[in-house]
DNA sequence: GCCGTTTTCGGCCCGACTGTTTTCAGTCG
């Protein structure tokens, strides 16, 4: 995978272009937003240059001719000469260095001339020898943040799940509702926008006042210490090791502050570009005409209304698309919690869940749901308690009995099915035959070569067997990478045999992600929404992947859990 | 360096906070 080398050398070429005398602020944008193209594919860029060569590489957003060229150079040549030629001015760790708080690429770099430092060990040195402080335009107080920042950047501390950042941020509101100091409390930010990782939280306040506010969150039980704080934006870094900002702004500008602390950059980017289109400006204040009147801002929808846009889910803004649907007034309508009438990925204690049938079922119901699918592992899953076709019999007769008692539930006989090393799935197709429809994973052997996966999983989806392909990639967010295979031979193997592919909820898997639903949707496959749970509580999880889902642009259609008892047990036996 | 329903040249998103300044540069989002 070439994409997170060639991101790296362009943003150390924008920070080093950035040294110059000359002002190369553009050229510098041009790198940085190249970067992010690249950081933002769903496939290696390399494979784009292997498929379509320098045109297809000049297809990227952000990429024109000279910069394709360094990204064939690098691939073939494994350098890139504009790249090498700036390290020989400045051989300076930017990468890392400018990962510490409060170190761009100029601090780096006076540190660098006045001081020799050229690596965040050189820095944390010349900290401990207070040798920062009398550099002119350093001082105790900047010395101080950077010997912060080291041990930040040192522990490790990047993104986290949002798993755990959601309930992180729920719990801050809750406390400032409780408080009476504020009005309306909304969290903003990649949070809003369900993002599988969250850098840091965004709150935004509406306040009479804002310093009782700010005072507030300052002595929250879950604030480590204050990074920064003014009338409108306090910073604080939450024990829980992520930063969080509290906007305060008054209830006129609310929706355009809103809007601008939801949509990612490059959203906000081209709505303010479609603003100055219309001689309008648009900031985090409101929406302003050319003489300076606000003509929107209360609401994001009057903001985007002004711009010519319907109001669009918070989870679609990402610039992937959705302004021009926006703009032409067809946004999908995507799918929600509520249209999820049941899940079909459940364990039980008889493998490696922690509740019985019946309690997971009553759960279910309690959630809404009105079909629950037990898919208890198969024999190879040792670990997992993993039954094979004789305790299968069994089992099958008891989910039998318990549907027929079960009442305002229906109980769907599954199991989640081990796909083979061989591709053989891990049940004998009699056991298979009495189930109501069978999801298929990937658990084990999981290095094996694009080539042996790739055949591996469609082998699976050739015997006929598979309705479900669960957690398909495999990936835990954060730890283990997704398989190597070859999706789009996959996803086509998946329409021609009937398979639809799951959406685990579970925080740290989120499997498929945003990009690939996108991709899989192109193939028009159709997916089941579930939470892998292992517990009563696992349900809670349901709207990860029902965000996800979103992010994803998927609608109620798409998603076969969104249909009745009825619809799905004719869609299985179709 | 990139890009085009104003344009192949002349633009390129915008504001808050901090520290060290005495009017602002650097960083961040």
């Amino acid at each position: 995978m070439y994409n997170s080398r060639i991101s790296g050398l362009f943003l150390e070429i924008a920070d080093m272009l950035a040294l110059d005398e000359k002002d190369r602020r553009f050229e510098v944008l041009a790198y940085r937003k190249a970067a992010q193209t690249i950081d933002d594919l769903p496939g290696d860029v390399a494979e784009i240059y292997r498929k379509s060569g320098l045109p297809g590489l000049m297809e990227l957003p952000g990429v024109g001719k000279s910069i394709a060229g360094a990204i064939k150079e690098y691939i073939e040549t494994g350098r890139m000469a504009k790249y090498d030629e700036l390290k020989k001015r400045y051989p300076i760790d930017f990468r890392n260095l400018t990962k510490i708080q409060g170190m761009g690429a100029k601090r780096a770099y006076k540190l660098y001339r006045t001081i020799g430092v050229k690596s965040v060990e050189d820095l944390k040195a010349a900290v401990e020898r207070h040798r920062i402080r009398s550099i002119s335009g350093f001082g105790e107080k900047s010395e101080a943040e950077i010997a912060k920042g080291i041990s930040q950047f040192e522990s490790g501390k990047g993104r986290m799940l949002i798993g755990t950042a959601l309930p992180e941020a729920e719990a801050i509101v809750r406390k400032l509702e409780a408080s009476g100091l504020a009005g309306r409390i909304v969290i903003g930010g990649s949070t809003r926008r369900m993002k599988e990782t969250v850098g840091d939280l965004d709150i935004l306040v509406t306040a009479e006042r804002s310093g009782p506010v700010m005072d507030f969150v300052k002595k929250l039980d879950e604030t480590e210490r204050v990074i920064g704080s003014g009338p409108t934006k306090t910073t604080v870094l939450l024990k829980a090791g992520l930063t969080c900002d509290i906007r305060v702004v008054n209830d006129k500008s609310f929706g355009a502050a809103l809007q601008y602390f939801t949509g990612n950059k490059d959203h906000n980017v081209r709505l303010r570009e479609i603003a100055i289109r219309k001689n309008y400006k648009l900031n985090e204040y409101g929406l302003f005409d050319g003489k300076g009147r606000n003509i929107a801002g209360r609401t994001e929808e009057s903001v985007y209304k002004k711009l010519g846009m319907d109001l669009m889910p918070p989870e679609m803004r990402e610039n992937r698309g959705e302004i021009d649907l926006a703009l032409s007034h067809k946004l999908p309508k995507l799918v929600e919690a509520d249209d999820i009438k049941g899940d079909l990925h459940v364990h039980t204690s008889h493998s490696d869940g922690q509740n019985t049938i019946l309690e997971m079922a009553k759960a279910a119901q309690e959630r809404g749901m009105e079909y629950i699918g037990i898919s208890d592992h198969s024999k190879s899953e040792r670990v997992a308690n993993g039954m094979d076709d004789r305790q299968f019999s069994k089992h099958l007769d008891e989910l039998e009995r318990l549907d027929s008692k079960a009442e305002g539930i229906r109980i769907l006989k599954s199991s989640e099915i081990d796909i083979l090393k061989d591709g053989s799935l891990d049940l004998s197709d009699k056991t298979m035959d009495r189930m109501d429809y069978r999801l298929a994973s990937v658990h084990m052997n999981l290095n094996m070569t694009r080539e042996e996966m790739t055949k591996r999983i469609i082998k699976a989806f050739e015997t006929g067997y598979v309705d479900v392909w669960g957690h398909p990639t495999d990936r835990i967010i954060g730890i283990r990478p997704p398989i190597n295979a070859d999706l789009d031979r996959i996803f086509e193997a998946a329409r021609e045999n009937n398979v639809a592919v799951e959406i685990d909820s579970l925080p740290d898997r989120l499997d498929l992600n945003d990009e690939n639903i996108i991709k899989a949707r192109s193939y028009g496959l159709k997916f089941a929404i579930d939470t892998d749970s292992h517990s009563t509580s696992g349900f809670m999880m349901l709207r990860y992947g029902i965000g996800t889902a979103r992010r994803g642009w998927l609608t109620k259609a798409d998603v076969i859990n969104t249909k009745s008892y009825g619809q799905l047990t004719r869609y299985f036996k179709r």
